[in-house]
DNA sequence: AGAATCATGTAAGGGGTTACATGATTCG
DNA sequence: CGAATCATGTAACCCCTTACATGATTCT
């Protein structure tokens, strides 16, 4: 989930506090993903070494130094192409897929609009996927047959809601 | 989640490979819930050493030697009670909310129906929660509001399928 | 004879957690 | 003056994963 940093730092440099704070607030990125303070410093480093992120050491007045990340031309790279790409497993839509529809938000209605439409070519798969597994099931396996069914409906739970998400994308698309 | 080999050696003990071999079925527990081997033998060492296990090693022929596990009274008393408990997240419906329906489901109909009901009961008062929540958002912030629906339609996709579920079970009490 | 299976593990590491260390600064 | 906040980390641990070690037995 290192990759979401590289949003919160896309055109806006920020210390590892800053993004602490930030992710604290209850509203926004944080409804869905949290992080604790040590590891995002950890998060952070880790990203610098992959050559995503660069720092440079600031001193503000008399306080600590700060160490202020940007995103460098490859995490930028990284990031812009993160956004544009569908989750691929179901269990992803609830933090991931939720993610990068937040990113997405920030950059335009459109590319929120092209991920929700990608997502939907996606989740259709999973349904006829699920669907074909069905054919080939013990009749008499009660259970084999409820799994299945929970699937179908948070498959179709999120396929309704993704239509609802174009839709009031397209709404706000003049904006 | 080492609680459910606890489910699986209730009534019949079973060595680490028996149950290595049974959850590599495709079918069964094995659709919500995987382990790898070698994880398998470190939990049960774990299981034995809070008391919910004991084994004893048994020769059969020429084999190497196994380890045959069964449940201590403390390991059936924790078992017996977790299939009877709902889940308190949303987040744990998929999967261990699953693995609970599956061992109660072996029980019996009853202990299946039961979990049923009170996993409804939960699951009615996480909608009330999203619902209130939505109360109190910033109206024009679209991201916020777009996670709340999908909340709210994965919660009714569980509610519709735990009533599934119900109806189901219900047909099958007789038997 | 070679491959697959039986059977139990060890070692290393990924990704996350909580608790704690450190020291300055600002707020009440 | 004491508490909260600013700012960056370290250390230990939990849960789980992959890869590998070991050695016997059964299948083809």
């Amino acid at each position: 989930m290192e990759i979401m940093l590289l949003g919160l730092l896309d055109g806006e440099p920020m210390h590892g506090y800053d993004l602490f704070k930030y992710l604290s607030r209850p509203d926004g990125l944080s409804r869905v993903w949290h992080i604790n303070q040590s590891n995002l410093y950890a998060m952070l480093d880790s990203l610098e070494q992959d050559g995503s992120l660069e720092s440079q050491l600031i001193q503000v007045g008399n306080s600590p130094m700060r160490k202020e990340y940007h995103l460098t031309a490859e995490g930028t790279q990284r990031y812009k192409q993160w956004i544009r790409e569908p989750v691929l497993h179901g269990r992803d839509m609830r933090q991931v897929f939720l993610a990068k529809l937040y990113f997405a938000l920030k950059e335009s209605s459109e590319t929120a609009f092209e991920l929700v439409q990608k997502q939907k070519a996606v989740t259709e798969t999973w349904k006829r996927e699920v669907e074909a597994s069905m054919q080939n099931l013990n009749a008499d396996n009660e259970f084999d047959r409820l799994v299945f069914c929970s699937r179908l409906k948070q498959i179709s739970g999120w396929q309704e809601w993704l239509d609802d998400c174009a839709g009031s994308l397209l709404l706000n698309r003049t904006k």
